[in-house]
DNA sequence: GCAAGTTTCACCCTTTGGGGTGAACCTTTG
DNA sequence: CAAAGGTTCACCCCAAAGGGTGAAACTTGC
């Protein structure tokens, strides 16, 4: 009935993130899994809108702060489950993103073979939290804006919170960090690219594809005033 | 010998600023006066590409701090004369702009008609300065980005120049004002734009015609980094 | 093992930006 | 004439940003 056994059992996957180079990224560490996980395409809205067994949400500087959107694909209907991919392992904020909605965090440090396995348990209602590589795999990375100019992948998600126009305190509460490392990454990052103020960086940062492709960047609505 | 007697007599000017809503706008208020005034328009790159007998360059927003912009003008072929058309009458700076080459230099607080004479006045080889209307005209204003909004020229002058990536010293230099002013500015901006930060006051500069059409903005050249 | 890179954080100090108040002058509008 | 708006500036004070130094832990490459 079925044409290929294969694509029947393998996991319907929809890679969310607003920066495309994110999702590609991902994409491309899955490509050698193609029997395992079908990587589904995003909508022109850049929305799940066609079932997926699971929306893998990339944390990589989030546009909005307050974990909505785990709770929006939760609700979505063509959605099963909703993993979290992330860097951030701390269990207040594993609990945060479950207590969201989400029936699954995968850690962003597993080597490909791990991600591919922990997609298939979560698929199957097994085990939700992939925190941890089981043995020691050659951890093949994504992809992120700026990496070809030499930013690490820390300082590209930094510099994309600031090219949204969020302040030193926002990006902190952001990626739950210290407002002393925001600045290290600022300084770094600043000194990577050339820049030497914010406004230079920003502008950098939106000639370097670290713009959202969702345009939902944090900034003020117009303000009518009549004249 | 030739067709229109007009045409003959009128004379050709070049509108010169990074802003095209800038020179638009003046375009505009020389229409009523085309018998007089032949507005030409710039080529591709916005250059001046054929004759003029003057290039009025508007100084709203310069994207170059260093007044080569007149020099430039004036060490093209295709230009006859340069003049200056701004709002700042300051005997140092307009001394600076003659110094530059330029062959006139005009007030933008003149009303039309004036400035059409002034242009008339340039072109016969006469008066090069022309600062102050000579009789009680009303006057009518350009077009500048964000007028719309509710933005005074001088607020959406500021605007532009933050959109540039300056700092507020910069851009007092940029604009011959006093950093206090500038502050005075950017407060007022803000308000109207519903603006709490500058780059949030970027970003929206962005999303409204504030990025120059020519781009020219200040801001660093990648750092290449092996990695 | 060592060096370099990444990540994270503290602390010190300076610079830049931003909000407020007040004021003067000019022009336009009611 | 008064009010409103635009332009310009001073001054006060605080917040945010930015540059520096140092340190710890971990990973990767030589």
């Amino acid at each position: 009935m079925i044409p290929y056994r294969g694509d029947m059992d393998a996991v319907r996957v929809a890679l969310v993130n607003d920066y495309e180079v994110v999702a590609r990224g991902v994409a491309e560490m899955l490509r050698n899994y193609q029997n395992r996980i079908h990587v589904v395409e995003l909508d022109l809205n850049k929305q799940v809108g066609e079932h997926v067994d699971i929306a893998l949400y990339d944390t990589f500087a989030t546009t909005r702060g307050d974990r909505s959107e785990v709770r929006d694909l939760v609700s979505n209907p063509l959605v099963d489950v909703v993993a979290v991919y992330s860097w951030t392992l701390e269990p207040v904020h594993i609990e945060s993103a479950m207590s969201n909605g989400a029936g699954g965090y995968i850690s962003k440090g597993l080597p490909a073979a791990g991600l591919v396995s922990a997609l298939e348990t979560i698929r199957a209602g097994g085990k939700q939290l992939h925190l941890e590589q089981e043995d020691a795999q050659t951890v093949i990375v994504g992809d992120w804006p700026g990496r070809e100019e030499g930013l690490s992948e820390r300082e590209a998600e930094i510099l994309a919170l600031i090219t949204q126009g969020l302040s030193n305190a926002e990006i902190a509460e952001r990626t739950y960090l210290s407002i002393n490392s925001i600045k290290t990454y600022i300084r770094n990052c600043y000194r990577r690219i050339g820049a030497d103020s914010r406004t230079n960086a920003l502008l950098w940062g939106i000639e370097h594809g670290f713009r959202p492709d969702r345009v939902r960047i944090k900034h003020p609505e117009p303000a009518p005033r009549s004249r």
